[in-house]
DNA sequence: ATTATCTATAGATCTATAGATAATGC
DNA sequence: ATTATCTATAGATCTATAGATAATGC
């Protein structure tokens, strides 16, 4: 009885498989339910591990979290800033539901739940801003960062949108990807928005 | 003591001035920290109402919220559809935190939240999408719900956003207001944006 | 002896209800 | 007698910890 599948025995002694174990069901849960709505008790079942482990490896909920996205993170980040947004549609509209898609999906679901707090917004919030200022057309620095953040907020309530509704209308990948993409051009004013067409 | 204010005495009878207050209660605290953040124990403290008399006038939390949105909801709804966007981001963006800035705001971060489910997200996902579905320039209906809610899910993100970060830029009402109408009619594929520049 | 796994539970919330207490209406 | 307010608490979670149990390393 208890919570989840029964403990059928104590399980072999490996605690590097055990932290896997445990990372990867922790990124699949944020994913797909949020940081609030994810229970410990749930990412150890997912795990077939047994829940103390968790605070043992991780210390605690925040510290998993923070562990399951960081390296996915900095890598997104670490790429070219000139298509991060590219970067971050690709990765976010895959229906691969690869391991990558599933941690940007943790987090920028976290980043709009309360308790994970600034941790993740900051950091995160910064980076795509300045990011995605780097490529505004303005000079004015103030201007850039509220285009990079207008950015930033979309990529965020796009993701929100598609895992609240399953059949919506986002779920149409290559639709989402091209209208963003040209929209996207119009907010960060780049040469091709300013003129009249080449064509 | 016990919890929140201590109860100096018994409150005078009134039960319609007990239902505006935990009303009023209600959507400052919803559309200040969200649904799920929002415990009925502080809506009652903040209304200065004992917590058991929501449950009276209320049924449930949830009740609770959507008695505290509903009127507001439909008269932004009820409003022409052109401008819809414009009015939803004047609400927004108002800085005089009035009623329906509140109400707005509690809607938009219920609808990222985990709990209030379907109920609010499809019929005002499904409103939002057709009012700005409208006013899109396409022949293909599913083309103009993907542009609609793109829309409705980036008002969406800038209300988190704009929660998340008090300091952040997005708190320049003006800038966001300019960028986004500019943008929305790229996103719409209004006739200004399709031809030349008139000027 | 050390390290991994597991049991059991503390302690903190939070929603919701049952039923007592008191004020108004007749 | 009816209706509003308040007390007290049930019952369901959920995070986190203390400490027992068992497996490996020496």
């Amino acid at each position: 009885m208890g919570h989840g599948a029964a403990q059928v025995g104590r399980r072999p002694r490996d605690s590097a498989a055990t932290r896997r174990r445990l990372l990867q069901a922790a990124q699949e849960l944020f994913a797909a339910v949020g940081y609030d709505a994810t229970t410990v008790r749930a990412v150890a079942d997912r795990a077939g591990v047994n829940q103390a482990l968790l605070f043992r490896y991780f210390g605690n909920k925040r510290g998993l979290f923070l562990e399951a996205v960081q390296s996915e993170v900095l890598a997104l980040l670490a790429g070219p800033q000139e298509d991060l947004l590219e970067r971050s549609l690709t990765a976010m509209l895959s229906g691969e539901r690869d391991r990558s898609t599933q941690i940007l999906m943790a987090v920028l679901r976290a980043a709009g739940s309360e308790q994970i707090g600034e941790e993740v917004r900051q950091q995160l919030g910064e980076a795509y801003s300045a990011a995605f200022a780097a490529q505004a057309v303005s000079d004015d620095p103030q201007d850039c960062a509220v285009r990079g953040e207008l950015l930033l907020a979309w990529v965020l309530g796009i993701a929100l949108a598609r895992s609240m509704r399953p059949d919506g209308p986002l779920q149409d990948p290559e639709a989402v990807r091209t209208h963003v993409l040209r929209t996207a051009r119009a907010l960060l004013g780049t040469a091709a928005d300013r003129r009249p067409p080449i064509d």
